[in-house]
DNA sequence: CATTTTAGTTCCAATTAATGAAACCGAGTT
DNA sequence: AACTCGGTTTCATTAATTGGAACTAAAATG
């Protein structure tokens, strides 16, 4: 993807191995890599010294080692935006007994950043940290329809579009008209379009300028309810959704944005 | 810490940027960090494209990022416990109505790597993700004093031995006094060593050939409960360690260590 | 059992990237 | 207008990464 230096390469490697979801020997990661075996070596070794990944001497595999889960805390802790609305999560939960989603973008997939589940208490890592494809989610969709123009289309053009169920938006234009829709009316519908019987309605989370910060939905199964009851919590998701998001512009995310230095961070 | 070269390096600043417990300015870290003015702008410029740190541009702060949170779950859903020991914390939780911890040791410090709340949540923070001291809590302890002499000596001598409370261990004698007794007996406690009012009991998580993996815990509060209540529930999460432990070794972590690659990644 | 293959590790000279002192810039002060 | 402070850029120097190839251990094969 990006290439800056050794460090860019280091988490090409790291990523490399995540994707595998489980523990990979080095000569599977030599043949999916770029690298040249000597260099593949070396960097497992360095980042593995650095407990960014973990070695196991036995099977000789390598996985996503526990240092990360420290600094993810912190990283959940500090940018996400969970610990703001928690509390609105939790009442958003209470009201409707149903799950509830909160999700941010990273590079144009749906990052689960919390979840209460319909009957359980929270469970942190077990959700927050996954990710989803966006084109096909309710959360997905709500924050791509309010991107502004490049980073919609850099979005759009970075999907898979892979056909989960029949009713998947599996195109650029389907989804496109979606998204116009959905900035028309200011929320966004997952018609089992990711798994067949769930359904859902997400509300964008936006700053005062517009400018999008992430998304909660709450999801349902057509075997328990339909669409009529469903929407009938737009509302109410709407409002959590601006509270989220004034609280959230006022103690992290504030509005202005393109001076120089933002420019550049963002290029190529 | 350790050198390697430019990912160490990297490593350094990430972690020290998670180290703040807030956004922080480039000045602030400028003087808490060995690296000239350029060398540390250019890392976290880099780091910053890569997501691994996020930028405010109107604050102009660094917080750990995003990415970090996906790649947390991966290391969290291989490399962790949590997968294994799951069904046993949530059948401890639902037998003793009480807080449940499941920790891991990283760099001689607590890990959490999974929690289950009490029937009655007494207020107290620790999540996935998060650390904390390792001679002053139960899992921290239960797991040092089944440590082979290297490490042991490694994880006592990193300790920060701050006084908590007046019944912390606050010195590395007192310490390693009580490492033997847990030892003896098979199960640490903390007696309102690191939280006034906070209790709990813990047994280590240990291979077959006695190497530590991890540790569970039960904590109570002193205005509901007794040591007696509290260590009466020792044999039944012993049995769970016990049953975590098979399980981990026979899926994850296999007993032989000590080859000539090993030795090398536990190097300086 | 000898031989070949495979997987992982190490070497080292050529190359490339990191480095950091110093200059620069822009916004807010004096 | 000159100054200061925090942040950013430049560029010659320095140090690191690089990767082809050689090597080793272990497993598969004849």
């Amino acid at each position: 993807m990006a290439g800056d230096g050794t460090i860019g390469k280091a988490c090409d490697v790291l990523e490399q191995v995540a994707a595998f979801a489980r523990p990979v020997r080095f000569a599977e990661l030599l043949e999916s890599s770029d690298f040249p075996k000597a260099t593949l070596y070396r960097f497992l070794q360095t980042l593995t010294n650095q407990g960014m990944l973990s070695y196991d001497p036995d099977r000789q595999t390598y996985a996503p080692g526990m240092r990360l889960v420290r600094l993810a805390h912190a990283a959940w802790t500090q940018s996400s935006l969970a610990p703001i609305a928690r509390p609105f999560l939790d009442s958003l939960s209470r009201e409707t007994g149903e799950t509830v989603h909160l999700a941010q973008l990273d590079s144009s997939q749906v990052l689960y950043v919390d979840k209460r589940n319909a009957a359980q208490p929270i469970e942190m890592y077990s959700q927050a940290g996954k990710v989803g494809p966006a084109y096909c989610t309710g959360v997905g969709k709500a924050m791509m329809a309010f991107l502004e123009d490049e980073a919609l289309n850099k979005a759009v053009s970075q999907q898979s579009y892979h056909r989960f169920t029949d009713k998947t938006l599996a195109s650029e234009k389907a989804l496109r008209a979606d998204l116009d829709l959905i900035r028309g009316r200011g929320y966004a519908v997952d018609d089992e379009e990711h798994e067949p019987g769930i359904i859902c309605i997400a509300c964008p989370i936006l700053t005062s300028g517009g400018r999008v910060l992430g998304a909660i939905s709450i999801t349902g199964s057509t075997e328990r309810m339909n669409f009529d009851q469903l929407e009938s919590w737009v509302p109410r998701v709407r409002r959590v959704a601006e509270q989220i998001g004034t609280e959230a512009q006022a103690w992290r995310f504030p509005e202005t944005r393109t001076n120089a230095h933002n420019d550049r961070m963002q290029a190529t």
